[in-house]
DNA sequence: GTTACTATACCAACTAGTCTGTTATGTAAA
DNA sequence: TTTACATAACAGACTAGTTGGTATAGTAAC
């Protein structure tokens, strides 16, 4: 076997990522990518048979990135109590620690890239990206439901809005953070939420 | 006076504007530009001197059609009744029929664009547009410290944070009714807030 | 006469992608 | 243990088309 190209290959889709989320996919070329990774044309196309192809990896790995943290945090929820509605409360909790910890937020979601530039990605990326967001919520809803019939809220809340709202509130305050240039915005966002359900759930 | 270029320079606007929610800021070529809105190059730079006082011209009418929509929100409610309570709630049940009325917004948000490709933006835009947003809360906080001041919520709630919820949630829900195709997911979203905010204002 | 264009030719820089070569590394026979 | 070889991992020049932008000559409305 030959010397290994893993390392070549990740320092492509870190450059192209970063690239993306700064420029947008049509912004982020082969040269500057290959600028920023220091390798040459060659080895781009070495590892990528063409730009498509690269950004369906660039989405992929984030993807996965992204559904580890959440495996994790579930994990680790679950590890914390058996108590449905504490649950909820602290998958959010752990997810604005999360984003407290990342402050390279700022930078932006791929997943609201993919979205504002629909054009510009193949078919299959926004397949894959909208599936990401759906393993998300399928990951998130058994908690919900399971909250909703613990402690059924005085009004009835739409189990399937409440994990919409998770979403919802991750991609927008990204997005406001990186206006402002802000990375406390999604923790503090994902808190006020977490305080809302605690009413909503009668705590 | 020579015809009006008034309805050139708004045919160049409209087409900007959906190429760069299509295919972002650097994927909305000149050529395409002019293609879309059906005129020459020599038209175009009749109106624009560069590509980047063309995206300022874009989101500045963006920004204030977005105020004028939310200035006629704010009239509406006002006229609806006195009830500090009643207005956050009218605010959010208006906006989620604007919404609805406006499927277009699978195509996504300008705001949010901007955000995810800051570095193709000159700072002028960033600046407009960050501006933009702090306009809308200005105007939404008013009507938020009203609601907490006569009806203090249970858990003390923090303004600046429910503010904030309502554009990041508007924002979010626009990124993914994008990715889905789906246009009902803003207007519901809005009105799973507006159910929560019941229950945090004791309705 | 001024403004608002159309039409077209043009430019330098950049674009994605190709091509031909070179180098590193492991395999295995002599 | 050297030598031969296979192959992945590159290097970098090159190309055809696109990019933002300029220039120029002419037409049409007011």
């Amino acid at each position: 076997m030959p010397r290994s190209g893993e390392a070549t290959r990740r320092n492509i889709l870190d450059a192209a990522q970063g690239l993306i989320l700064q420029h947008g996919f049509a912004g982020a070329s082969i040269d500057r990518i290959i600028g920023d990774a220091e390798i040459t044309k060659g080895a781009f196309f070495h590892h990528f048979p063409n730009k498509a192809t690269l950004a369906e990896a660039v989405i992929t790995r984030f993807i996965e990135a992204e559904a580890e943290i959440l495996a994790d945090i579930c994990r680790r929820v679950e590890r914390l109590g058996d108590d449905p509605v504490q649950r909820v409360l602290n998958i959010l909790e752990l997810y604005a620690d999360a984003l407290d910890n990342h402050p390279e937020v700022v930078n932006g979601c791929l997943y609201a890239s993919v979205a504002l530039q629909r054009g510009e990605f193949s078919d299959k990326v926004t397949k894959i990206t909208r599936e990401g967001i759906d393993r998300t919520l399928e990951r998130l809803r058994p908690y919900f439901e399971a909250a909703v019939k613990a402690a059924p809220p005085r009004k009835n809340a739409d189990v399937e809005e409440l994990v919409n709202m998770v979403v919802s509130i991750g991609e927008g305050a990204i997005i406001m953070s990186g206006l402002r240039q802000d990375p406390s915005i999604p923790g503090r966002q994902f808190r006020a939420l977490k305080a809302q359900l605690e009413i909503l759930f009668g705590r």
